[in-house]
DNA sequence: ATACACCCCGTACCATAGTACGGAGTCAAT
DNA sequence: ATTGACTCCGTACTATGGTACGGGGTGTAT
């Protein structure tokens, strides 16, 4: 008897729900595996390619992007390079999210200096004033 | 006759769907403004508001956080050291969003260094490798 | 006064990423 | 042979952030 899990077996497994196996079923992540009459049996590499996936979002891809993972894993056609590429693709992405959010952080902390007295009622606070200004540009 | 604005001319204005605003509205994110007859009619100042609130969603921050900020903003009833407090709050969840995506990039370099040959083909993809290394922590 | 553009509202729908539910079937042990 | 745990499936529901639609009202210009 090969080892094979049940759906519930994989997700104790592989620490997810049921219901999310069986979703990313439909959404075509992970493709369905033989049934023993009517109930899934899936072989224990199943275990790391939810891992996998779930590592994937962990990293900032999507699901759909996963899914573009998984299928250059499994069909062999693609070259390293494409994953590569799709990989810095994401690290552009995380910088650009990196630098928006010092932006931010400045803006906020340029507003948080405004404060000259913490018990000024907020009809004459400067921060606001701040705010305002920080938005018009 | 002062300057006010239809709901559509505000949504040219600030850029985004007349739907949209109603939906801010809906929301809780935008206050309804006064009505002429049943027509919305906009001080200029919401223009401001909605390009306010689309340049924190680009900064990553959830409409229930814009809406946050905005109360701080357009209410009167705190104090300015209360002001400063959320905006202090406000950068201190930025440090942690940063933070993670700095580690989150740190992960993807890692896992680009592993490409060594670009034309390998992608049964020996060190990429994919590095990712189910990582999988199994 | 009539056309046409705009506005009203509620509701339904989209994507993303799942979770929950309910009735039916199955499997394994007692 | 009956219980209890597990599985099946479809569908509905959650949250987030909107977009689209349809039937009706309004406002303005000619």
């Amino acid at each position: 008897m090969n080892t094979s899990l049940t759906i519930g077996k994989l997700a104790q497994s592989s620490g997810v729900n049921v219901e999310t196996i069986r979703f990313y079923e439909r959404k075509g992540i992970l493709e369905q595996p033989k049934k023993n009459g009517s109930f899934r049996h899936y072989p224990a590499e199943y275990i790391d390619r939810i891992r996998f996936v779930k590592r994937s979002q962990e990293l900032g891809f999507t699901l759909s992007e996963v899914k573009e993972l998984l299928e250059l894993k499994i069909r062999n056609k693609a070259k390293c390079g494409d994953v590569l590429s799709k990989t810095e693709e994401k690290i552009k992405e995380i910088d650009t999210k990196i630098k928006d959010l010092k932006k931010m952080k400045k803006s906020l902390e340029g507003l948080a200096n405004c404060c000259v007295d913490l018990n000024q009622p907020l009809s004459d606070c400067p921060i606001l004033d701040c705010f305002i200004e920080g938005e018009s540009r």
